[in-house]
RNA sequence: GGGGCGUUAGUCAAAUGGUAAAGACACCAUCCUUUCAAGGUGGAAACAUGGGUUCAAUUCCCAUACGCCCUACCA
């Protein structure tokens, strides 16, 4: 059997769109279960879209979510270059190829011009009916051709395509999809005035040149699959054409339709895998990467949009992923970005860092607060904690009170713990506390206090969710006297003092 | 307008030609914790509609509706 060669063929028109990104798992997925190769191709055909960084970004990108190239740019291979715009020449032999098998034709048409001729005819399809009336080698003598050429006038090759033929594409997820012939306009294959090729000529060149034995794809490729048929045929190469996948789109969470940059700033998620500032507005969007994301939680969520094992797995580690993935169980209908499920999957995996990891990560966000902590002692903190979070980031929320004193009490909770016989109580405690050898050991303390307010008789209730309100400041957090034992003895009676002294 | 693809709870989704249609996120309740979170338990919530095939259809076929994608000298 072949070795399983499948691409990734972004564009560098921008940062990588979030769909973009699963695509390229996808396709990453397949090929390392099959011990095939992962190969990056850039599509830069278009010089007008071209933006100065995409590259370097969407290469980023992937090295930050640990999907491995095997060939491409910027990873090198027997089959480049793998930048089209480095293979001008090479698509100017097979553009030739076209033409002297007379199966595509040189066009003069301006875009002007076709604009006219679309407002003046309504569905202008520029094909078998449309193309004796229009500007090309079919329509000009030859002399007539030689001579525009000669004055430099921009031409476009489009393919010739025979009306009335029913073309079949086989596709791995979606079946045999029939389309005919008539409804295919005679696209354009090559312009002169970059001398560059489009999508549809430079992909099937590079595919077939490439050995490409898999094109795992968007689901908006699925209509001009056809015409890709179409160009393996004509250039004799259909025995060796790849197979095709053409993968169900992600959708916006709310309403309908395809997942966009602008969803992304409305309902406030990425909707990148890194954050991108525009060269040319300078407007930055977010990224997963900077929003405090872990690659691995990114990889799993995507995985999972138009995939499933069969089975009631939800988490999978990247290997898991290779190891379980078959197209077949891809599924055919869009799906709905659902970005709630993606912060439970970053919670998820948080909950299942060490704390040391996490300790290590929290550290430059408490240092920025400019507080100093042992990495021991963020590391038990982190540990108290991290069940509460979503991101690293929101560690600080959690944890905030261990290094700053509360300098305000939650009204609620006030009105609902803080009596008239509070203070006094309080003030009792301190003492009892401060008679205590040390406070360090959170099970012990506990017991000792609980057995001191039993024999005051105030009630637990009573003493401990006003004792939590001088602590934290609020009813929330970790076991009381964790939180204590981290204090410590001076700070834990300051802030009880504090507390009286504001809520009388 | 034309063409293609799709349609199971709010969302991701499983399974099945045959009596009660999984699971997860979100939501609600409850237990635990005298707090919050996490966790446990429970709840509400779905086969788009209409025909056909069949003893039997959510499952197969057709139509309709709805949605999406494509319809560029963009990919």
């Amino acid at each position: 059997m072949k070795q399983v060669r499948v691409r990734f063929a972004p564009s560098p028109t921008g940062p990588l769109h979030i769909g973009g990104v699963r695509t390229a798992l996808y396709n990453y997925l397949f090929s390392k279960k099959h011990n095939g190769k992962f190969i990056l191709r850039i599509e830069d055909t278009d010089t007008n879209r071209f933006v100065p960084g995409a590259e370097a970004y969407i290469i980023e990108s992937f090295n930050w979510l640990g999907i491995q190239f095997d060939e491409g740019v910027s990873f090198g291979g027997n089959y480049g270059p793998y930048r089209q715009s480095e293979r001008k020449e090479i698509y100017k032999l097979y553009v030739k190829e076209l033409l002297d098998k007379q199966l595509a034709y040189i066009a003069f048409d301006t875009p002007e011009e076709l604009d006219t001729k679309r407002a003046e005819i309504s569905n202008f399809q520029y094909d078998a009916s449309t193309r004796m009336q229009m500007c090309n080698a079919l329509t000009l003598s030859a002399n007539e051709v030689a001579q525009r050429i000669a004055n430099g006038d921009n031409y476009v090759v489009r393919i010739k395509i025979e009306p009335n033929q029913d073309i079949i594409v086989h596709d791995t997820i979606r079946g045999e999809v029939k389309i005919n012939s008539s409804v295919l306009d005679d696209k354009v294959l090559y312009k002169s005035a970059d001398e560059l090729p489009t999508y549809h000529l430079a992909n099937i060149v590079d595919d077939h040149l490439m050995e490409i034995t898999h094109v795992i794809r968007g689901e908006e490729w699925l209509p001009s699959a056809p015409l890709h048929v179409l160009l393996y045929r004509y250039f004799g190469w259909e025995d060796t054409m790849p197979q095709f996948a053409h993968l169900p789109l992600l959708l916006k969470p709310d309403g309908n339709g395809k997942l966009s940059k602008r969803d992304g700033d409305r309902l406030g998620f990425p909707v990148f895998p890194l954050q991108w500032t525009d060269p040319k507005t300078g407007d930055t969007s977010a990224g997963y990467r900077e929003n405090g994301y872990f690659p691995e939680a990114v990889v799993n969520f995507l995985a999972l949009l138009g995939w499933n094992n069969g089975t009631e797995q939800e988490l999978f580690s990247l290997d898991d992923l290779v190891h379980e993935f078959s197209l077949d169980r891809v599924s055919k209908s869009g799906a709905k970005f659902d970005y709630e499920k993606g912060k439970w999957f970053n919670h998820t995996y948080l909950i299942h860092k060490t704390d040391t990891e996490l300790a290590s990560l929290f550290m430059p966000i408490v240092q920025a607060k400019g507080h100093a902590i042992t990495e021991a002692k963020l590391t038990h903190i982190v540990g108290l904690l991290k069940e509460r979070a979503h991101f690293v980031a929101d560690l600080w929320e959690q944890a905030a009170f261990f290094f700053e004193a509360p300098t305000q009490y939650d009204d609620k909770a006030v009105q609902k713990r803080w009596k008239e016989t509070t203070a006094s109580m309080l003030a009792e405690l301190a003492v009892f506390i401060q008679s205590l050898p040390n406070i360090d050991d959170s099970t012990h303390t506990e017991e000792t206090v609980k057995q001191w307010v039993e024999t005051k008789g105030y009630g637990l209730g009573n003493v401990m969710n006003p004792l939590r309100l001088a602590l934290v400041g609020e009813l929330k957090g970790p076991h009381i006297f964790d939180i204590t034992a981290i204090l410590g003895k001076e700070e834990t009676i300051k802030r009880i003092q504090k507390a009286i002294d504001t809520l009388g």
